[in-house]
DNA sequence: CTGAAAGCGCTTACAG
DNA sequence: CTGAAAGCGCTTACAG
């Protein structure tokens, strides 16, 4: 019965007396509209899903929240499929699982090469956009911070404290180094300052803690730049187990935010940004392109520094002038070079 | 063409002849069938989706990870969908939102008044799970924690340190007051000590912080048990920053060993929960439930005490036996009673 | 083994 | 304003 249609999708044209009782049976029977029907006969589709490696990691977690936040006020399910670590056969199975279901379109969390690789296995034609950005892939409107320039902030401040250079643990990156890692490189070059080897971590705290260990017995380390926040927390605790203090004889320095930051021992200096804008950012992108077609875009969102105190001038070699009082020379090192 | 869909079925009666050339167009063409027409025609719907207030905080995000993992295996697809804090309005846009797509079932993060009305406000018929405990709403298969004896159990620990008795920091519940605080109440009771006023929070470590701050002021505090860890990081920095030393002056213990715990400052001791498995749990509720109806069900899962450095005896008044080789005696405060 | 036929539950023109 | 008719893209029996 059309009619039934017609009510429950508002349309003018029916009697106030055939809607009462269209309205009372619905509520009577508990009737709900088939939605896969209703979407065959439309075309309409309105699930959006999300593909990502991970779904609690701070970054993606929080970009998955902006992403479902822009997506229900757009009146669209977000689906989420997780492509676990492995071969080319899970993301394959995901991008199928994915395409087993009426999707309007894709959003491809690309922080890592999980989702570098999703992007590449996605058929053209369907609706895809990214958050995060890799160098390889098919051109696809993108989401994302202005990593590069947010790394050589980052070591710039670093380097105006007095340090003579900057250590780095990285986050894994997509493909090629992140461009956290790049800005930081160029920041050092430009400087002239020398480039200490990376620290290759994953997103975990606990690779951040593995990090600290190794930095805290190299000798020369006054300044570290941690490719996240849960990096650093890792690397501070491995110092300070090591006997080393934060800030007086190690700077530290993370990168997004996390909520813990700010509570850390000591409070955690980092890059502020802001994932949860990122991920509306992106649902945008592809509602558009949904709209109008195809319209390759980038967007990188702010990034700023956010001074607490895991960070200061490096260590003295005199008693003259050290930073918030500390004590001095306690295992101080020399300076590299 | 039903011959295409035999072979993309893999229904055994085709010939190889036709079965390749099917294959090769559907490559040439990169034919994907329609989901929509699928679950229309089979009536086999493979979106389970979860009803949520929140993504990101610890406790959410993995159980969602769990679901998630275990739907992958049966492959079905989740769906997200988040109930922000706000009217009755809210929910009923979540439910309908959710029931308006196709979805098998729904599993509902029953933590906080939020998901105790979502359960209520779906309709019958709907296959329905639950992750968490709330004492109202109908029957449903829940998979949750034994909350109620974890905080017993964490309450006994403290009091077997020798505190005279443990203040407390709780999670919000939904409805009444959570199990863990229910645990904690009933432990002190059955002790004979003195059941000091609950204080608040929220899940966050900010609403910790703030807890922390005015327990840094009331007399008699020497052990404290949080409703969760993130509330318990927030507590033992507010108490640190108050001056007070953690764990000689007083004990900390969380709840869920949360990825931060144990390289807090100090370590936490806290009550460990596998939230991933309760996830999964849920879902293979759900899944009975779909093959083959109805069947409330409840499946506690184990919880136990993982102690780290936050916790020890409370503060000595001689200089007897103080624990860990605590300096003692300084900012001492009389025990209560 | 392989097509023609019917039908899943809706919505959209189309006649009344 | 309101029904009968057609069709969305599949799959499932059903005849060849």
């Amino acid at each position: 019965m059309p009619t039934v249609s017609r009510v429950l999708k508002g349309s003018p044209p029916v009697s106030q007396r055939k809607r009462d009782r269209v309205l009372a049976a619905v509520q009577e029977l508990g009737y709900r509209p088939n939605g896969a029907a209703r979407m065959l006969v439309t075309g309409r589709r309105t699930i959006v899903s999300v593909i990502t490696s991970n779904t609690t990691r701070f970054g993606y977690a929080t970009s998955i929240q902006g992403i479902e936040e822009a997506a229900r006020t757009a009146g669209l399910l977000v689906a989420i499929t997780v492509i676990d670590p492995g071969g080319e056969d899970e993301v394959a199975a995901a991008v199928d699982l994915v395409l087993g279901q009426p999707v309007a379109g894709v959003i491809v969390l690309d922080f890592d090469p999980q989702g570098t690789r999703a992007i590449e296995a996605l058929p053209e034609g369907l609706p895809v956009a990214a958050v995060g950005s890799s160098d390889v892939g098919r051109e696809i409107p993108r989401a994302l911070f202005d990593d590069r320039l947010g790394g050589r902030q980052a070591t710039q401040y670093l380097l105006g404290l007095g340090h003579a250079t900057v250590h780095h643990v990285s986050v894994p990156g997509s493909g090629r180094p992140s461009g956290r890692t790049l800005g930081w490189r160029s920041a050092l070059e430009s400087a002239g300052a020398v480039v200490p080897e990376t620290l290759e971590a994953d997103w975990t705290s606990q690779s951040g803690y593995e990090a600290g260990l190794v930095l805290a017995r190299t000798p020369g380390v006054t300044a570290v730049l941690c490719g996240n926040d849960e990096i650093a927390f890792g690397v501070i605790k491995a110092l300070q187990v090591s006997g080393l203090r934060i800030p007086q004889d190690v700077s530290v320095v993370g990168f997004d935010d996390h909520p813990l930051a700010a509570l850390w021992t000591p409070p955690l200096t980092t890059m502020g940004q802001d994932f949860v804008e990122l991920g509306r950012t992106a649902l945008a992108f592809l509602v558009e392109q949904l709209d109008e077609g195809p319209g390759p875009q980038t967007s990188p969102s702010t990034i700023h520094l956010i001074e607490r105190e895991s960070s200061g001038p490096p260590p003295a070699r005199s008693v003259t002038g050290p930073a918030r009082g500390a004590r001095v020379g306690r295992r101080a090192r020399p300076r590299p070079r």
